[in-house]
RNA sequence: GGCGCCAUCGUCUAGCGGUUAGGACGCCGGCCUCUCAAGCCGGUAACACGGGUUCGAUUCCCGUUGGCGCUACCA
């Protein structure tokens, strides 16, 4: 085994296999890795599993890098940041498997076959119209020496099979408890192609047990491969992880999450504008709970109080509703700066403000945020929220305009409200409300009959913040000219 | 088919032999109110089924049914 220092303790690793964008399973599963890690002090580590090199990017590599950072986690081994027991590219490895089959080899724990695929194929298809299960014959392994040797020599592609031991192989999961397998169920799988490049199942116990991996939390999808690593681990002498299967994220359809099913991209969220915090909340708690009340978990709230061994057995369907309530709460629980700061890149990206605001520019937006208030389920929101207070021009909802400006009598309130706003002393949003609130008396009208057509003149539309914060965030000549313009599409 | 995992409101879950089965999202209604949100109050809705064990099962055991996963020279 290298050589080189090693973190005391848990030892725990996330691999993704960068063939694709990291969606919201993958992000949990990473997520319960280094809360797993964090929670005990020990290491994480992130490695990468690109040896399918037909559909691993480096694109993918970078987004799933990207998405992990924010999300929130880091980790103590891995690309970018290195480490004791590196490489941490699977695909830069490749010197460790070729001795370990070797070895295994050697001392007959695998074995050479010679089966082509095509005659395994032609032979597991005739299992089943036999009434039989399917399982490597052994036909190679049966193999009288004489005839290895002959083969061997007159070059025949040769696959490496693992040699299932007889007996049954027992995984303590942190999760789903004690699981039993008979051996018998289990192929003498590949471990080594024609072409002598490693397979997954025997790649991914050489790592594990190079890199001290202690603990692994993995999809449930893997807990049948468990027993084939567990095995080969032995084999090469060393002792397996511990490992904890989680139970699968499934879509609302009640089937698994997948990218061809509705699984959406970490990505996607923080474009959408999902805060990080939020999305780690709601994936942690997506097949656990810490007692069934509280919902709302700060991250470092998180790892102290995360346990594995609390994980839920049972599938969970992906809610996009009880995430966007969690990001709105984790938005309305941002102080002001923070949450202006964090809505910014979205306000850029739609052209509504320049970057780097600032002086008072930046406290005008902070206005404006504070005005909105709780009306964000996500920092994109704000696009829409904040459009009419930082474009020049009101774009008119036409139903809006139909509903209030066409209306009889929108006009005179208009001209009404005009002269009054003329005539305030300032535009504070207190005086505001005094002069309007009075004006609706003299006039006997109430305050709403006053209010919309206003509201619809200098917003566009029937739905604001509080009308007398509007009009003063404005400012009276904003005010004055919307309304002004607004009349000219009343009835009148 | 074989092997494995799972089973509480529509969804996420609490429960760890005795509870009016709790919370959250959603939905519905009300209050508040200048609109929309937010907030507050209330409501809706669950132990898959059948056997055991037990004085007593949501809880423990077995089975049935159902869902899901794996069954590659993919990872």
């Amino acid at each position: 085994m290298a050589g080189g220092r090693v973190v005391e303790g848990m030892r725990v690793r996330f691999a993704p296999s960068p063939t694709g964008f990291l969606h919201v399973g993958g992000g949990r599963t990473a997520l319960y890795n280094w809360l797993l890690a964090r929670h005990s002090g020990g290491a994480f580590i992130l490695r990468i599993e690109d040896t399918d090199t037909a559909r691993s990017t480096q694109e993918y590599y970078q987004a799933i890098v990207e998405d992990l950072k924010w999300l929130g986690l880091d980790w103590d081994e891995g690309p970018e940041v290195g480490g004791p027991r590196g490489p941490y590219f699977q695909s830069e490895r490749a010197g460790s498997y070729g001795p370990a089959i070797e070895r295994l080899i050697a001392d007959g724990s695998a074995y050479r076959c010679f089966c082509t695929k095509e005659e395994l194929e032609e032979r597991r298809g005739r299992a089943p119209k036999e009434g039989r299960d399917w399982r490597y014959d052994r036909r190679c392994l049966e193999l009288a020496d004489e005839e290895r040797e002959r083969l061997l020599k007159s070059g025949a592609p040769a696959s490496v099979r693992f040699r299932v031991p007889d007996g049954a192989t027992v995984v303590d999961d942190l999760i789903l408890g004690r699981v039993e397998f008979d051996n018998s169920e289990l192929d003498d799988l590949v471990i080594a192609r024609t072409d002598g490049t490693p397979t997954y199942n025997f790649v991914v116990v050489v790592d594990d047990l190079e890199m001290g991996v202690t603990h692994v939390i993995r999809g449930s999808d893997h807990l049948s491969n468990t027993p084939k690593q567990v095995l080969i681990a032995r084999a090469l002498g060393g002792t397996p992880p511990t490992y904890g299967h989680l139970p699968l994220v499934l879509a609302q359809d009640g089937k698994v999450l997948s990218k061809r099913r509705g699984a959406v991209a970490i990505g996607e969220y923080r474009r959408s504008g999902y805060l990080p915090e939020a999305l780690m909340n709601y994936l942690a708690l997506l097949g656990w709970a810490y007692d069934g009340v509280q919902e709302i978990f700060q991250p470092d709230e998180l790892v102290e109080k995360f346990e594995v061994g609390k994980v839920s057995r049972k599938p969970a369907a992906f809610d996009p509703d009880k995430l966007l309530w969690m990001n709105e709460q984790w938005i309305k629980s941002l102080p002001v700066s923070e949450r202006t700061d964090r809505v910014l890149p979205f306000l850029t990206g739609e052209g509504l403000i320049e970057a780097g605001v600032a002086g008072e520019e930046r406290d005008r937006l902070e206005k404006i945020v504070e005005t909105i208030g709780d009306r964000l389920k996500t920092l994109n929101d704000i696009t829409d929220q904040a459009g009419f207070f930082l474009a020049s021009d009101v774009i008119y909802d036409s139903m809006s305009v139909k509903k209030v400006l066409a209306k009889p009598g929108a006009d005179e309130t208009l001209a009404g409200l005009q002269r009054i706003l003329e005539g305030a002393p300032d535009f504070e949003p207190e005086t505001l409300e005094r002069i309007i609130r009075a004006h609706a008396q003299e006039r006997g009208l109430s305050l709403g009959k006053l209010v919309q057509p206003v509201r619809v003149a200098v917003t566009g539309r029937t739905a604001s913040p509080g009308i007398f914060e509007t009009l003063s965030l404005l400012g009276r000549d904003k005010t004055l000219s919307r309304i002004e313009d607004a009349r000219g599409l009343t009835n009148e």
